[in-house]
DNA sequence: TTGGGTGCAAACGATTTGCATATTT
DNA sequence: AAATATGCAAATCGTTTGCACCCAA
């Protein structure tokens, strides 16, 4: 993780911005809880805890700083608030989909990426240069399928 | 569309709610802007060239109970409102996805659905009942790719 | 007449922004 | 010192809600 943090620094100097004590804290917490799928606020509650001077602005505006440098991706599971998560790894074709429980609301991430076919299709059909995409999946979960 | 109107209007019926002058605007709205994925203002906007004196509120009323209804669809295009879509046919596994420009913004439809295989395996690894999905592809359309 | 439907304005919740202050280099 | 980062509070923006009035069955 320290190399993470580290390399994150680098590429915040490069381009005039500073990796702060707060800034690095909300690296960490992304990181310590990756797959969690955080929102802004829940972000803000754990910097907190370490730092309980944060304002919610800052966690924020380092969000949205983070996202500038790529470092982390929004999913919007359409609960209203955006979700924060680190990765993909820089560059990489490393999605990853999302089943959403639309009983309970848990999330289960599904690491196959079976959508090259599709985007190839798709790609020369419209002569679209595909960068990235999201697919997510509703339905029902097994602990919500189980008779009580 | 006379016929979609009447069978809207014995579906709310069913349910001891009324299709109202107001409400059939805004369905006609949809209707007549298919593909358009019009926000709820846009919705706003033009039913109000009908009926100026609609309130915002009962457009968003109405799209809330068009949805319980399973009339229209909500999208999510990430630029923080929601869009609303007629169809898919009722009980059809119709599903459609979109190419989002992230130049220009434009959305492209794709009718195709090639996700069977996908969720099938991943039904069966997860134990879950796929219900719906949604699927964006982010890139660069055709227009946008020409040098000027 | 009775219950839903509607407009208006106020309320809301997530996110953003202005500004004065604090921190980093 | 110069420039960026931060906290706080106020502002925004899409959406929802409370309430008094309206309308259709």
């Amino acid at each position: 993780m320290k190399k993470v943090i580290s390399d994150v620094g680098e590429k915040l100097r490069a381009k005039e911005s500073k990796l702060t004590t707060r800034r690095e804290l909300v690296l960490k917490v992304l990181l310590e809880n990756n797959g969690k799928h955080l929102s802004a606020e829940e972000v803000y509650n754990l910097v907190k805890l370490r730092a309980p001077d944060v304002g919610l602005a800052t966690v924020y505006r380092t969000l949205e700083l983070f996202q500038e440098f790529d470092l982390i991706q929004t999913i919007d599971f359409g609960d209203g608030r955006k979700r924060y998560e680190f990765g993909p790894e820089a560059g990489e074709n490393h999605h990853h989909h999302h089943l959403i429980c639309i009983k309970c609301g848990s999330i289960i991430e599904v690491n196959e990426d079976l959508l090259e076919e599709l985007e190839n299709r798709v790609s020369k059909k419209h002569n679209f240069t595909v960068t990235d995409h999201q697919l997510k999946i509703f339905g029902v979960c097994e602990q919500c399928k189980k008779p009580k």
